[in-house]
DNA sequence: CTGAAAGCGCTAACAG
DNA sequence: CTGTTAGCGCTTTCAG
């Protein structure tokens, strides 16, 4: 029923209802709509109703800009990672992005296209928006930036790395992964292989590996009798990277392939059983292939992927509860483990009591 | 250098580095800093340097809360999406992401995960944070949302869907899926089959199923012959969805199947297929499947998918372009249609030379 | 219970 | 070329 400006559409400006506009509709002080808005004091419920339908009438809505201004807050919260068209990316987003709402907090989203190099840049326009925290999922935390951030008072809360003093929630990489090297190798694999991203960039595949050597260790393996392989091309197309990758296995020997190949992404393992297949060569009969991640259509290929689940919604809820807690200014740091699940589908056997034995 | 609280990680309020003290420490006047920070104005190359010594010195960061109050603009852009855990939109946001960042714009992200209730809050929520613009993708816009958007004078795009009068850049869904209809039946496929997500609620599948319809009609295929469903499952689990839907298809007849399933989604299109799988079926010999988006991992299934491929990314670049000249106030409202391509691989085998033909 | 006044950090006239 | 002033929209003492 309020008469809008008839022309409609227009430029701004026309977006003048402010507070005081409010206040003087309702024949009241600026403050005391303030109040009735907030709760902050206790309000007549004449006055009260008069604010109210002022609001209404004028479809007030609050500055958050000014209220940010006024108030320690901003209720802004900055999300950074690696890439969000990854299937663990987005999950914990999603996640993050569920909570956050809950909260009134709007998250102000920041994806690195792991180029570690724009970290710092865009750090600081996050830092100039005055977000209230910052919460990075993957990757491997610059000092630089955590240093930063601690300085201008900014809490920061890690997903799935770590650095020392900073909260974290990360899963257990390593001891999942030391467990399936060990898990396969009770299950009759005896030479292994490994295809993933170079592990510097990142501190969750930095504690895979160190899983799998230790895994390789605990099994009497020697790394060298090993093939691993680190691409930098898995960073930008996992699928076709690991396709590609195929032929440094075959290169080698002449037909000579690992009993089982350990990826760092379901969508390599993917990619290699593409090319294997393309070659002829069984999946998991010749060879067998375990991924990373159970993405959604890991059970649903043909052979279903063996692979490892995790929770990253949990993940990306845990981080926003600790980011809140900083916030609450306890001070005290956490670093809280999730577990991580080994599922055995058909590009790797392994029979269950095996996998529940080393539980 | 410089001396910070030696406490280390602090509340906040030691970020009390404003642009007045700043121009304190250099012996200016605050505006003085602001013209050089912001080139408004030309200043000595004496009290520049003097002042750019004082906000190394300081670590001075603007407070971007308190420039946007004082501006018109806020440097915010909303992007309202559906599913950030689909590859569609991950890929889409990830481009709009990307084209902000060179503009020292930041987006601030909202999932309504097809919830089409939590709109008007979130984007009240949106308007709160005073954003310059919104950018919506996919789904079914709310014209009462919009109605909102415009009286309040933030411009308003639509990716994937439109609105009478709102700048727009889709892909031509319809146009598309008629076509494909029509290479199938060409191809030699003779009864048709639907799977996918109610179309009520996004624009983009109405889009694609009238296509659908309309190829059926001009290759004089009627409606009731084929087996169309339609299950708000989908939304919610695509593989899932798909692979139980697969029973219906029995159901109705015994062993008897479509010659073709057309559907929205690569996933609706792997489920499908998998279930297939599961009861013997031989895709496509038996039955063909199409799927649609062209996922990364499309051609590494078996079989391959065949799918339709679109440039997410240029959508996502297109809109945020059209976002800016919506800004710069114009004010003329453009629809832009971008091409899709009929991808053959092997779960529906088309000739080349047909496609082409009907390119 | 309500209002007046101050000021968050910044920029945009306008003087000088 | 530089400084003074005013004020964006809001909240918050502090009086009344």
């Amino acid at each position: 029923m309020t008469a809008y400006n008839r022309s409609g559409i227009e430029k701004k400006k026309n977006k003048n209802v402010t507070i005081s506009v409010v206040a003087k509709e309702a024949g009241v002080a600026p403050s005391t709509v303030s109040h009735v808005i907030n709760g902050t004091a206790s309000i007549s419920e004449e006055t009260r109703k008069k604010v109210l339908a002022a609001i209404e009438k004028l479809h007030y809505t609050p500055n958050a800009l000014a209220q940010a201004m006024r108030q320690a807050n901003s209720r802004l919260l900055g999300v950074v990672l690696q890439d969000i068209s990854g299937e663990f990316y987005a999950r914990c987003a999603a996640s993050i992005l569920e909570e956050a709402e809950k909260d009134n907090y709007v998250v102000l989203l920041c994806d690195m296209s792991y180029q570690r190099k724009k970290m710092k840049q865009r750090i600081e326009e996050l830092v100039k928006r005055q977000v209230d925290g910052v919460v990075f999922i993957g990757g491997n935390p610059d000092g630089e930036v955590i240093r930063y951030l601690s300085q201008v008072g900014i809490p920061v809360i890690l997903g799935d790395c770590s650095y020392k003093g900073i909260s974290s929630v990360e899963f257990d990489n390593e001891t999942t992964m030391e467990r399936l090297v060990c898990v396969l190798f009770e299950a009759g694999y005896r030479s292994f292989g490994y295809v993933g991203e170079p592990v510097g960039l990142q501190d969750n595949l930095k504690a895979r590996w160190n899983g799998y050597k230790k895994g390789l260790e605990a099994c009497g393996i020697r790394l060298e009798d090993c093939v691993n392989v680190f691409d930098e091309a898995l960073y930008k197309s996992k699928l076709a990277g690991a396709y590609a990758i195929f032929d440094s296995f075959d290169a080698k020997g002449s037909g000579e392939y690992p009993d089982v190949i350990v990826t760092s992404n379901d969508k390599i393992a993917q990619g290699l059983i593409a090319a294997a297949r393309q070659k002829g060569i069984e999946i998991p009969q010749k060879m067998a292939v375990v991924g990373f991640d159970n993405s959604e259509i890991s059970q649903y290929v043909s052979p279903a992927l063996t692979t490892i689940a995790q929770d990253e919604r949990l993940l990306g809820k845990s981080c926003y509860e600790l980011f809140r807690e900083a916030l609450s200014g306890s001070g005290k740091t956490t670093h809280i483990f999730l577990p991580q699940k080994i599922v055995v589908r058909e590009s790797a056997l392994i029979a269950d009591e095996i996998v529940e034995r080393y539980h």
